[in-house]
DNA sequence: AGCACGCCGACT
DNA sequence: GTCGGCGTGCTC
């Protein structure tokens, strides 16, 4: 109570609760937590139960009137508060992609940072334990271990334990309670150090062990030694504890950073600009300086030199007393990128990708917030490095699907970039040699500025393209799935002892099995898609890409029992399969997902490649981008189709982006380099302007279709899917949703143009048991639109069984 | 999300 | 009759 009878409230956000129950709660600000502010945690009691939950503040005030009010419970995560631009990107997000505050939050802080409660549960003494089976089991467990948190009840007793315990609690058999894990601090070393001039006499007594005494000598001998060091050389932590009692060591703790990623020292020198790059540089420089924020495009051609000019820029950054982040589409394709920033930033530099573990992206995240850092480089969550001061943004290759973010938050690394910069009122590059059609529209409209690097380096010239027609080979034909042309150039290739590379975007072997006697085709059982083969070292299993399901590969027909079982269809194994026949003396390498195990086989299939250990590397996507191979001179894509015809508004734009950036693979060599492009369309008109990796023309025609058919960048598009395993009860509330949204849009959101598709079915309608529907809204992108999707999912967020989940503008469509 | 309240079917 | 199934509704 403050003099006056005011008492101070706290407006809070509750992590861990939906998007629909996500909203200002008040709580009582106790006097013990007075110093608490905007921006930070605590643990306020929530619901019926009263859980302890952590919640972020988003507002301290006072009110004579706290009736009915609960109370702060204590403080969290200290060291941890959100600055302002992260508050305000909190909202961003929420209001943007309709995900909740813990949402946002996980983005931002490291979820071992943060305290935790966890609730536990507790046998009330001479408690009845209750003749049920499935209730005594449990109530018998906890009488023989005391206090046990109900999420280890959990796993032991499977999803149904919180509904015993629940009951086991009413009954009076059980108590609940919760108590709070303190967040971590990080990993540390103990360091043993000798005490100077200690009295060693100490150590005279007959009854020390010998051992004592060695350890003595040698902790001594070394001036200091890491704990861990001296019981690997078979000494007892004991010991050393012992000697710290006699005063003759000191221990101390020693903060360690886990990183897997060795940094040089750092201050190497930056790479020379040529004419053009210098341009490019001091035209963003400019805008760096400008006190207005600022976005622009650059726009530069595989090999123009584009890194270098990123790596200058972030210095410059830097040397001007700011921090830069550089986002990259996967940290695994760009190591050599990677690795040039260490030789200019060293120690300076974080990482930060998926594949780091939770300790490494800790300690990463430590330094940063504690201004140890100077540039990121990292995959799309690095955007939110709690680095201050930005003075830059790029986004490599910003026209990459991974930018955005398929799952709660549905953020888009881009439009998260964007806010940073304007709260930083710094710059963001958006580079790319295939810009997304967005980007090139904005640069077109002069939303962006645009920055153009259009010379080769080193005068490197385009492979020579040959476009294969592949009409009249039969779809299922495996064994001639690689051409006439293809195999030509291949052999040509193994005879000049030069490198090629074979592109499809599948993996496995065969695609289906279908039985010729019935017309079945061999289907995953939770999932509606084809189950497809694959080889293993002995047995053949087919297995589903979607749920990961897996059964050993019939000989006999499942359904009807014939012989007549047909497996057609190819991937990535089997083209590599078909070259060893047909090319016995050649070298195969192979790159999928399959044959990338582990963390490092990625990068020793890149080197072994690179090091000339093979003449032919098969492989998808990971193939197509980043390394630079300079004996590879034949760049071959085995069905130019697959990505062509899918049903999305955006299949050009990606066919266009992927085959430039294969066939930029065989463009790199001083030699001749040749792409043979294998379809069943040659004429099309999007390979072509690939082929002549002709940007602007393609960017052109596409446009143009845009425009024709409204799509973006000429009107923005959600989806709003609907997911449950009850296939009608999917069904209805989808088309509930839909009219609800008509009468919406009829009364109060008449203001709000939408167009509305569906609900249809979604492409692939079955995955993991799970029925989904979607509606497809074309709409203009504005506050008002969101919230009245925002009204609507709120509403659906209770249909029994069925989740519904909006995507403004998401990759695939 | 998670929990309580409330209303229906198979047991004593 | 009631136990316990899970369908709405609220959470400062």
């Amino acid at each position: 109570m403050k003099p006056g009878g005011r008492i101070s409230t706290a407006g809070v956000r509750i992590l861990d609760l939906p998007f629909a129950a996500d909203r200002e709660y008040t709580y009582i600000l106790p006097p013990e937590c007075a110093d608490t502010a905007r921006g930070d945690f605590v643990i306020v009691p929530f619901g019926k139960a009263n859980r302890h939950l952590i919640a972020l503040v988003e507002r301290v005030s006072e009110t004579d009137d706290a009736g009915g009010l609960k109370k702060i419970i204590s403080p969290a995560g200290e060291g941890y508060s959100l600055s302002e631009e992260f508050l305000g990107l909190a909202e961003f997000m929420r209001d943007t992609t309709f995900c909740s505050t813990g949402d946002a939050v996980a983005r931002f802080i490291p979820s071992a940072a943060l305290e935790r409660a966890r609730d536990y549960v507790e046998l009330v003494p001479d408690a009845p334990i209750p003749s049920d089976d499935r209730l005594s089991d449990i109530a018998e467990y906890v009488r023989d271990s005391g206090k046990v948190y109900i999420n280890d009840l959990e796993t032991r007793y499977g999803p149904e334990a919180r509904a015993l315990i629940l009951r086991l609690v009413r009954m009076g058999t059980l108590t609940r309670d919760s108590d709070i894990v303190s967040g971590s601090t990080g990993a540390y070393d103990t360091v043993v150090f000798p005490v100077v001039g200690a009295d060693a006499s100490r150590l005279d007594n007959a009854r020390t062990p010998r051992a004592q005494r060695e350890l003595y000598e040698l902790i001594c001998d070394m001036d200091g030694a890491y704990l861990r060091h001296l019981t690997s050389l078979g000494y007892k932590s004991e010991h050393v504890r012992a000697l710290c009692k006699k005063g003759l060591v000191t221990m101390e703790k020693r903060e360690k950073i886990r990183t897997h990623y060795r940094s040089g020292e750092g201050g190497g020198a930056l790479p020379v600009l040529n004419g053009e790059q210098q341009q490019a540089y001091d035209r963003m420089t400019e805008m760096m300086d400008d006190e207005k924020p600022r976005a622009t495009l650059l726009f530069g051609v595989t090999g123009s030199g584009k890194t270098s000019v990123i790596i200058s820029l972030c210095r410059r950054a830097v040397d001007e007393g700011k921090t830069a982040i550089v986002l990259v589409p996967e940290i695994g394709l760009t190591w050599q990128a990677v690795s040039a920033f260490a030789n200019v930033f060293g120690k300076r530099l974080a990482i930060m990708h998926s594949a780091l573990s939770d300790g490494e992206r800790f300690d990463a995240y430590k330094l940063i917030r504690r201004g140890e850092i100077d540039v990121v480089i990292g995959t799309r969550s690095a955007v939110f490095a709690p680095l201050k001061n930005i003075g830059l943004i790029v986004i490599d290759e910003e026209q990459e699907h991974t930018y955005k973010s398929e799952e709660a938050p549905r953020y888009h690394a881009r439009d998260i970039a964007k806010y940073r910069v304007t709260y930083a009122k710094s710059l963001l590059v958006l580079a790319s040699a295939t810009p997304s059609i967005e980007t090139f529209h904005n640069a077109q409209l002069g939303v962006y500025d645009s920055v153009v690097l259009q010379n080769r380096y080193g005068n490197v010239t385009l492979p020579q393209v040959i476009m294969s027609d592949m009409r009249g080979v039969p779809k299922d034909d495996t064994d001639n799935c690689i051409g006439d042309i293809l195999a030509v150039e291949l052999y040509k290739n193994l005879e000049k002892n030069e490198q090629s590379m074979l592109f499809l975007n599948k993996r496995g072997y065969n695609s289906y099995a279908i039985c010729r006697t019935c017309g079945e085709v061999i289907k995953c059982p939770n999932c509606s898609v084809s189950l497809i083969a694959h080889r293993g070292k002995v047995t053949t299993s087919l297995v589903c890409h979607y749920c990961g399901y897996r059964t050993t590969a019939p000989r006999l027909c499942p359904s009807c029992s014939s012989e007549h079982l047909f497996y057609g269809g190819y991937g990535t194994q089997l083209i590599e399969d078909q070259l060893s026949h047909r090319f016995p003396e050649m070298r195969i390498m192979r790159m999928d997902a399959d044959s990338i195990k582990g963390r490092d086989t990625r990068d020793d299939i890149v080197s072994g490649f690179a090091a000339g250990n093979a003449d032919v590397l098969v492989g998808t996507q990971m193939i197509a981008k980043g390394h630079n191979f300079p004996r590879l001179t034949l760049v071959g894509v085995i069905d130019a189709d697959s990505s062509l015809y899918m049903d999305d508004f955006r299949a050009n734009e990606r066919t266009f982006s992927l085959i430039t950036q294969v066939v930029g693979r065989a463009g790199r060599s001083l030699a001749g380099g040749r792409a043979v492009i294998q379809t069943m369309s040659p004429g099309n008109e999007t390979l072509r302007q690939a082929a002549k990796q002709d940007y602007v023309s393609f960017y052109r025609s596409e446009i143009k279709l845009r425009r024709a058919f409204t799509f973006p960048p000429f009107c923005d598009i959600t989806t709003v899917m609907f997911t449950g395993e009850d296939e009608n009860g999917v069904c209805e509330v989808a088309t509930g949703f839909r009219s609800k949204i008509e009468k919406m849009a009829e009364n109060d959101y008449f203001d709000v143009p939408i167009i509305l598709f569906g609900p249809f079915e979604m492409p692939i309608y079955k995955v993991k048991n799970k029925y989904r529907r979607r509606i497809v809204i074309k709409h203009k992108n504005n506050k008002r639109y969101r919230s009245m999707i925002a009204i609507l999912l709120r509403e659906f967020a209770g249909a029994s069984g069925v989740t519904v989940t909006a995507d403004i503008n998401p990759t695939v469509t």
